[in-house]
RNA sequence: GGGUGAUUAGCUCAGUGGUAGAGCGCUUCGUUCACAUCGAAGAUGUCGGGAGUUCGAAUCUCUCAUCACCCACCA
């Protein structure tokens, strides 16, 4: 609605709009439903499926769903630029993905590493740190001995905050606490701080993991380092870099290893060797042998017997077994610290020694979409050094030449990308832009072993397998081959390095035509079949060089953060790019600041060194009633289509507009859509009454050129239509103020209050009498003003609520174009406001309010009409009457004005600048009531003369405040001061006729 | 633990140094002439508490309380 309104406003200025509409692909949103879908249908699961098969499932599957914002867009009144409506994964914005991750690539901006992520286990992929939640979860925390190396022993003192000693013991063993047991496995070692005098003497020494078989239990060393807390549990902590962050960075810190435990689904690792054979490999390791990542990362340390369980089953089994072993630290059973669910004083009691499992609170980490507890897994991820790009996005919004609003906004974003991380942007999905990157076997490590040519299919070396053949490869000219192409690769749209790493195989596979094939099993089988036709047939056509391609794909902001180039057509030099580009406004959520606004921020000021946009406006998120966020689990929803089934669009948008405060969220609530409805009817009504008195029966003054720069040409002048105008003016100003300054309320809010309060309530009542004259140039002044103005207000509310406006435009007259096109007014207060009508309209307005108010307090019944008694009256109140008689007699229920000297009996007081007036009530009036009336009002009056008098009185009000303030506060006293004096008259009068 | 914001009428919220506002709801009255999805009139506030700055504070400062959200997180 926000972004409407700017269009259209714009658009009816005359600027030349682009409202760029569209999509991204949801990369694993999209792919979850995809899969849901086809369980609920029984059919085959995506692997069974096919990659291909897949993906063109789920194009389907956007088609049929992926018209619902753009239909939700529509009904809403959105003005997009349909015609150019995108999808990050159509054609162009494919293109442009390609074509900024290889050239990243090529200036090593995006990298491939091994990192510690949190993985979903249910996606089986990698998400961001943004897509995991944090939730408050009922947890345990055990603690367990790890035994000294050669159950060597050493004094264990305990120390209370003033250093008395409270526990002195001899141990052989160092005691850890964690909640995470099952990780144990992949303990790397074992860390204390360097402050901590308990465990100094064991620094360097090493330590055995209680777990898994006896005999080949591995040793650890103990290390110092400044994580951990010597006042938090042990004090002491056990360091497992592939499965948690702190530790990762410890480890790293330490040069420690850091073995991964779990599979893709969360389940403990079942590849690889014997668990004898491994154990034994790291406990070399430990030792100081010397390895790769990669050669780490084979090593599949989990015990035989713990295989290929969940995560969660292997956590049991591993307490159980330790806690069976006796290496569980033991306490008493009244100890404090225990988990009270989790374990009870046996009928021992509470002496009995029982494991020490503490219940604790601890934040859990989740997936947001998969509801399943986050693995930080060691895993080969793509990232972009995002570091050494964001300084330009930072740069860009401290400088000014980017602003957020709500400014507070700004803190959130500079907090984030002054602290920002490598961004992980490979994800294990098939839905996506696929990474362009293809790799091929090492040859040139092969060395020796593609001597011997005599490789069949059927017998491929037993140890291919196992040879590091990853060496990577990147280039876009690959990419042009053709995505699924399992078939020769376009020599000419190879890149010059690939083509020179090719030449440098060894003879004859530096003739080999390349080929695109799966995987890396494809690859060798391919090869060597190449291999074996070609020793056999002696024919080169047969050796081929195949390449696989990254299976996975790229995270879904990836390709949102080029919208606004991609969009344009990008990397072309389109002319939508030169025109448009960069855009002006950006008007999102908050919760994506970092997901896409740093993004895109980052990736435009990366890619063609400009700002994407000057202003991103972050809007309210709309919530429920009760202020909860809406969700479809809570089943809060307020779907806007049925809002707009039920109340309309228009009201729909009018209520957003008017709740659209900076920096606040909004409750939307049904009853104030319900009053922006009935404005919508009031407006349709406004100028129905304006057909029936003929403003729309004579085409001929029908013209779409409306005046805009000075009064118009109507020679009005009757006062209330010359003030009507010149209130359209004032209301025009507002308008376009508040929407200039994005404070969206403030104009929906004086768009209301003009048409109702001032259009509907006061001159549509004022044209009554005016369209009854029988003097036809009033007739006819009064026609034209009144379609005159209701034109504005078809105009100006056109940006809120195109839909009622546009069709009342439609039928009110023979128009040369939409109103969605129609001129928007430039009308100046300073031209249009007619003072002396200005003056009197709100004078006649007042008094009209204070008869109505007295008639309804003494309960005169509305229909009746009054005299009206006129004691004294100033020569301005005397012409406004004059002027204006009509009017007040009308909406007053005025019978006749005559001068009085003195009020008769059982008139009541109507005291008006400039004037007092007598409302005769004949034996109606109740002196009591009158009295209490009077006084009110007399009783307001005089406290708020005594508060301005007080601060008239203050030397250092006179000395300090500026000089209009304190003439405006003269004024202000003086005219109360008046008005008090006639009620104390008309007081004086009340108590005579006691 | 760190950060951000909020607290104003019964409800939802504007108002950021100069006499406290809107919509909804509520009370009373009203169906001839645009509109009952309406009209007229009306009631309702220690602007969360306290202290300070200022001639003057809902507004600026400090402090306390309560609430919300974000970030991190205790092995």
């Amino acid at each position: 609605t926000l972004q409407d309104i700017l269009i259209r406003w714009h658009r009816m200025r005359g600027f030349d709009t682009l409202w760029q509409p569209g999509t991204d692909h949801a990369g694993i949103a999209l792919q979850m439903a995809v899969e849901k879908q086809m369980a609920e249908r029984q059919e085959p699961d995506r692997k069974a499926l096919g990659r291909d098969k897949f993906v063109d499932r789920a194009w389907h599957y956007k088609a049929e769903t992926g018209s619902a914002i753009i239909n939700q867009l529509k009904r809403l009144g959105a003005s997009c630029d349909w015609s150019r409506e995108r999808f990050t994964m159509d054609e162009g914005l494919s293109q442009a993905v390609l074509k900024v991750f290889v050239d990243l690539y090529n200036e090593g901006l995006i990298y491939r590493g091994k990192r510690l992520v949190n993985w979903d286990p249910r996606f089986e992929t990698a998400i961001s740190d943004l897509e995991v939640e944090n939730i408050e979860t009922n947890g345990h925390m055990w603690h367990f001995k790890y035994p000294l190396a050669g159950r060597e022993t050493y004094t264990y003192v305990e120390k209370d905050e003033d250093g008395n000693v409270v526990l002195t013991e001899e141990r052989d063993y160092i005691s850890i606490a964690t909640t995470r047991p099952e990780t144990m496995l992949g303990d790397g070692a074992v860390a204390v701080h360097p402050s901590d005098t308990r465990y100094a003497p064991l620094v360097g020494k090493m330590c055995e993991i209680p777990v898994g078989p006896k005999e080949h239990r591995r040793l650890i060393p103990i290390i110092t380092d400044e994580y951990p807390d010597p006042d938090f549990g042990s004090g002491a902590v056990k360091i497992t870099g592939a499965h948690d962050f702190n530790d990762y960075a410890v480890a790293e810190r330490g040069g420690i290893p850091k073995y991964r435990l779990m599979g893709t689904s969360g389940h403990m690792r079942a590849d690889g060797a014997p668990y004898a054979e491994d154990a034994l490999a790291a406990q070399k390791i430990a030792a100081g042998a010397a390895a790769t990542e990669e050669e780490i990362d084979a090593l599949n340390l989990v015990p035989d017997e713990y295989r290929g369980l969940d995560r969660f089953e292997a956590r049991k089994r591993v307490v159980a077994d330790i806690t069976a072993e006796g290496l569980a630290v033991m306490t008493r059973a009244d100890d404090p610290r225990l988990g009270k669910p989790a374990l009870k004083p046996d009928e021992n009691g509470a002496d009995a020694p029982v494991p020490l499992v503490e219940a604790k609170l601890i934040m859990q980490p989740y997936g947001d979409r998969s509801k399943v507890v986050i693995e930080p897994m060691l895993t080969d991820q793509w990232f972009v050094d995002a570091e050494k790009i964001v300084g330009p996005a930072i740069e860009a919004v401290r400088s000014g030449e980017v602003t957020i609003l709500p400014e507070q906004n700004a803190k959130v974003y500079f907090h984030w990308l002054e602290n920002i991380e490598p961004w992980c942007i490979s994800r294990q999905l098939w839905w996506g832009h696929r990474i362009p990157v293809w790799y091929g076997l090492n040859m040139a490590m092969m060395g020796d072993k593609l001597a011997r040519y005599g490789l069949t299919p059927e017998s491929p070396p037993e140890d291919w397998d196992g040879i590091d053949i990853g060496a990577e490869l990147a280039f876009d000219g690959l990419v042009q081959a053709g995505e699924h192409a399992q078939s020769a690769i376009d020599l000419d749209a190879v890149g010059e390095k690939f083509l020179d790493d090719l030449a440098a195989l060894p003879a004859p596979l530096n003739h080999a035509r390349i080929v695109e094939v799966e995987d890396k099993h494809a690859a060798i089988y391919a090869l060597a079949e190449g291999l074996a036709a070609y020793a056999a047939e002696d024919d080169p056509t047969k050796l081929v060089y195949p390449v696989w391609r990254d299976p996975d794909v790229l995270d879904t902001w990836f390709s949102s953060g080029l919208w606004p180039i991609g969009t344009l057509g990008w990397p072309d030099q389109t002319p939508e790019l030169e025109r448009y580009f960069p855009t002006s406004i950006l008007i999102t959520g908050f919760d994506i600041i970092f997901f896409w606004v740093a993004r895109m921020m980052m990736m435009q000021y990366a890619v063609v060194e400009q700002r994407p946009f000057d202003t991103v406006y972050v809007h309210a998120l709309v919530r429920d009633e009760k202020g909860k966020k809406m969700s479809k689990s809570l089943g809060n929803i307020l779907d806007p289509l049925d809002l707009i089934d039920e109340y309309g669009a228009d009201a729909v948008r009018f209520t957003l507009a008017s709740m659209a405060a900076m920096g606040r969220d909004l409750k939307l609530s049904r009853d104030r859509i319900a009053g922006y409805r009935n404005f919508g009817t009031k407006l349709w009504n406004a100028v129905r009454f304006a057909e029936m008195n003929g403003v729309y029966a004579d085409p001929a003054w029908r013209t779409d050129v409306i005046p805009t720069q000075n009064r118009r040409d109507t020679d009005a002048v009757q006062t209330a239509n010359l003030w009507i105008i010149g209130e359209t003016a004032k209301v025009r100003e507002e308008v376009d103020a508040a929407l200039a300054a994005y404070r969206f309320d403030d104009a929906a809010k004086a768009l209301y209050s003009f048409v109702w309060g001032k259009v509907c309530d006061w001159y549509v009542e004022f044209s009554k009498p005016l369209f009854a004259s029988e003097d036809p140039t009033v007739v006819a002044e009064t026609r034209e003003t009144m379609g005159w103005v209701l034109d504005q207000c078809l105009i100006l509310l056109h940006p809120f609520m195109p839909f009622i406006t546009e069709e009342l435009w439609g039928v009110t007259g023979t128009r040369e174009k939409l109103l969605a096109h129609a001129d928007w007014p430039t009308l100046q207060a300073a031209d249009l406001v007619d003072e002396t009508a200005d003056r009197e309209m709100t004078w006649v307005i007042s008094l009209i309010e204070e008869i109505r108010s007295v008639r309804a307090q003494m309960h005169v019944p509305v229909g009746l009409y009054l005299p009206l008694l006129q004691l004294d009256l100033d020569a301005h109140g005397q012409a406004a009457y004059a002027r204006s008689e009509a009017l007040i007699n009308r909406l007053a229920r005025i019978e006749s004005l005559s001068p009085a000297d003195a009020l008769p009996k059982g008139a009541v007081t109507i005291a008006v600048e400039g004037g007092t007036f007598g409302l005769p009530l004949a034996d109606a009036i109740d002196v009591g009531a009158e009295k209490a009336r009077l006084e009110k009002s007399l009783g307001k009056l005089d406290k708020d003369i005594s508060g301005l008098n007080g601060r008239l009185t203050n030397p250092k009000f006179i000395d300090s405040a500026p000089e209009d303030v304190v003439v405006e506060t003269r004024e202000l006293v003086t005219s109360k001061q008046d008005e008090a004096a006639r009620l104390k008259s008309a007081l004086d009068r009340l108590a005579e006729l006691e």
